[in-house]
DNA sequence: TTGAAAGCGCTAACAT
DNA sequence: ATGTTAGCGCTTTCAA
């Protein structure tokens, strides 16, 4: 392997001189600068990048932790870090906590042992008092969840109780006045958000809050499908359904079909994410599409501006979703 | 900063015994290792991984490299690329090529500034020349898809011909004698693989081989779309249709729905992949079910196995898939 | 504008 | 079983 010093010697400098013209080649006259850097051509020298890293003490490199990466909705945001971390020169490790406390906290280690410089978290189902000790000596993002304590840490998300109030709304409009919501789990302030959106749109517009409309998912296509059984099961069912999220409104669609239950048109069903197949999906899903590639983008410029040292608020950053409406809600009911 | 000098210092004893501890404890009498674990708990040590790369010269990290992570197949190879990694201590780092040749250089480059042990790679959409130098020098491993030249790098995939040969037969064994093909991009060893063995199934079961039935996509739902709307136009459409993707495959059904073709009833289509939302699609896809999970693990233990320096033949493993018999291709037309 | 030289923290060969 | 010691290749301070 080349070294700095094989280049030097040829180039007759020192290394100070070669570590410049790649550091800092405006300090270096022309003249040396062009010399070496014909070496540097001709000997196809590359930096050692671990020796760098060892002696600046940064590694270039941000960990993005989420429970599944399988999770399109994950997927989407990771596009966007990537972006954002390929333009000034960073890596992106993947750390999936496959839902496992150990496995969480051995990720957090890599941020202690420095093997990466930042942290972006998917999810804030993470030990908290861990969470809060790390999130003041090291740089760390939120995104798209929340935390209990607010201004730990700076969060990028969208406003769920704004859109789910948004959809709700926009199924009342429609004429219904028996809407049942199906939420995510509620140990999740994502899922207690949306919940609130659609409780406070019913309200809003003076409509009961029926205590059996309520389902509680997990955000799975299954708990979906599970929880639309029950619905159907009430002695007065619900007209239509506000999912938190678009896997469980697949699946209440598919529970409705399966009991013959035609969906929009004896139920109107809604979703929340915009996942990919949510346009192929029969009814096409009226649903919530969240910026998953600028929150991406955003949560990494953030920590970036964290790890240079810039002083950051705990400020959580609200992005601007959209309101999809497709076939799932159908029309106007009069 | 706790360092492993501090350790010694404490623990009266030297850098290297304490160092020991941590790489090859069994070589430490264990009063001294005691000493020296409380030590470490006590001050709360860490060690430098950065030091130790350096010197090691190692990084236990990987690269993979894909077109795009948005893609659920990359994702499901990723998780089993990612679940032997962390067995072993290894970290994944992401590299997106986005189809771009710089961008897949530069990843390359990592290989070769050895910020990475090993590189899996899940396209051989890549400068061959590259690749070949590359793979002499470094630990490269192949996954899924296939090099123009064998054995230049181990390669870990499914036997994609004689699948698609099994899909075909099955809609052959269920009466249909005019079978189209949409495949995907034919400078693909893999999409090449794929159209043989639907021309071979053709043959063996003296079926003629119709020009007018092979349909040039690109592995996208909108390539399939087309494909199918350029099929239906035909004087004498097919009556089955194998797609070489899923995506594809519900390209063709969407189109052949809108042109109010009904699925499998007029016409069977089959994919290829099984995708996450292939059995929700409607109707469920009949497809072929690659192994993704353990095609993602064997590619990182035959990884590992070259990054220990182990010599290893530039195999093709393949492993099983399975044939996924659901709605798509109907039933026995007689 | 350049060079000399001191480390960064760890590992491992060698010595004891 | 443990200690001594020489670096790994680079960056950066200080001096020239």
């Amino acid at each position: 392997m080349t070294k700095m010093s094989d280049v030097a010697k040829l180039a007759q400098v020192s290394t100070a001189t070669v570590s410049r013209v790649l550091q800092k080649p405006e300090t270096v006259k022309e003249e040396t600068k062009q010399k070496v850097l014909e070496v540097i051509k001709k000997l196809d020298y590359q930096p050692n990048i671990l020796a760098r890293n060892f002696r600046r003490l940064e590694t270039k490199t941000i960990l993005v932790v989420m429970p599944s990466i399988l999770n399109n909705v994950f997927s989407q945001i990771i596009v966007g870090i990537d972006y954002e971390a390929t333009k000034s020169g960073y890596q992106v490790i993947l750390g999936n906590t496959m839902q496992d406390e150990q496995r969480a906290l051995g990720l957090i280690n890599h941020l202690k042992q420095k093997q990466v410089d930042g942290m972006i978290l998917l999810t804030a189902r993470l030990d908290m008092n861990e969470l809060v000790k790390i999130s003041k000596e090291y740089s760390v993002v939120l995104v798209s969840d929340f935390l209990e304590n607010k201004n730990v840490l700076p969060t990028i998300a969208i406003d769920n109780m704004k859109e789910s109030y948004r959809i709700t709304e926009h199924l009342i409009k429609l004429g219904h006045t028996k809407i049942a919501h199906i939420s995510g789990p509620l140990d999740m302030s994502m899922s207690r958000d949306r919940l609130s959106g659609y409780q406070k749109a019913l309200m809003d517009h003076n409509l009961p809050i029926e205590y059996g409309y309520l389902e509680k998912g997990d955000y799975s296509f299954q708990s979906g499908y599970d929880s639309m059984l029950s619905l159907m099961d009430l002695k007065c069912p619900p007209t239509a359904v506000v999912a938190a999220s678009d896997r469980m409104a697949m699946g209440a669609v598919k529970a409705a079909k399966k009991k013959g239950v035609q969906v929009p048109n004896h139920i109107a069903i809604v979703g929340f994410d915009d996942i990919e197949f949510s346009k192929l999906f029969e009814p096409a899903l009226t649903t919530v599409a969240q910026p998953f590639f600028e929150m991406g983008k955003k949560a990494m410029s953030i920590l970036q501006q964290q790890i240079a040292g810039e002083q950051i608020n705990n400020d959580i950053i609200l992005l601007k979703s959209e309101l999809k409406i497709r076939e799932s809600c159908g029309f106007n009911l009069k």
